[in-house]
DNA sequence: CTTGCCCCTGACGTCAGTGTGAGGTTTTAG
DNA sequence: CTAAAACCTCACACTGACGTCAGGGGCAAG
């Protein structure tokens, strides 16, 4: 049984905010008499669980909605619909990002052909007879 | 040269958000002498492109600071490490959110098959023996 | 000239997730 | 036993990307 600092620690996870995941009911924890919280080891998985959630996008009240039916793997109909919605906003998210990240990736191309064959910053000398603006 | 209700219809972005990105520096807008706003068709992609960087999860400070690249097509060597680096960023964010997507999809799969074999939910009635826990 | 719609600039509200400090208790190390 | 470290509960502060309201102008139509 860890104490909140460590399964901190171990999470790398503020203690703050594994209050604030108490508070929103996304991890529990079992008092010692005197009050201090105290941690299965399962606690770990359960706080990175809630980490992805919150950076795949879900709202804390959205995770508080689907967490117990992925721990336990078992759902309604309606949280069915629910979680493949959550799914296909990520898949959507992915391609979004996918995208971007092309995009990103085609102007590091350019810039570094530029570079390397000597162009310096064009934004330098420009003349006002840009094409593209 | 159309005014900023016609560019928020256009690209499905409030006024308000508009106003916002020019304060940000991401948006410019040429003014009419009682002061209103115009933008040229070129402004319409441009706020595509802030939607998808912000969606790509960057935040105002860092699209100003590449924006002025990404749209040139041209780069500093130090602005290019930036992009780079915010590219590997997306690159991990999108395996990350692969990774719960799987996740979910696993906890769906399972659940349907539960539902059409016709087990119901299982937090009606567990008993406490229950063994993942 | 007035009606109506779009525009302007503040400036405060919101929400989530967390930082931070006060003021007090409990646990641990020596 | 005592001091330090870790813990507790409020509770207010902050950031970002806007929403929203207040109070005031610009401009075409009737």
């Amino acid at each position: 049984m860890m104490r909140i600092g460590e399964l901190a620690g171990r999470t790398d996870v503020s203690v703050r905010a594994l209050r604030y995941y108490e508070e929103q009911g996304l991890l529990t924890s079992e008092r010692s008499p005197s009050g201090q919280r105290h941690y299965a080891e399962s606690a770990v998985d359960r706080v990175r669980l809630v980490q992805q959630l919150y950076a795949a996008g879900l709202s804390s009240k959205v995770i508080t909605e689907l967490l117990p039916c992925v721990v336990e793997g078992d759902a309604t109909p309606e949280l069915l619909e629910r979680l493949a919605a959550e799914r296909d906003r990520i898949d959507g998210k992915v391609a979004e990002l996918l995208d971007v990240r092309s995009r990103l990736d085609s102007v590091i191309t350019g810039a570094t052909t530029n570079l390397l064959t000597g162009r310096p910053c064009r934004n330098e000398a420009a003349p006002e007879t840009a094409p593209g603006d």
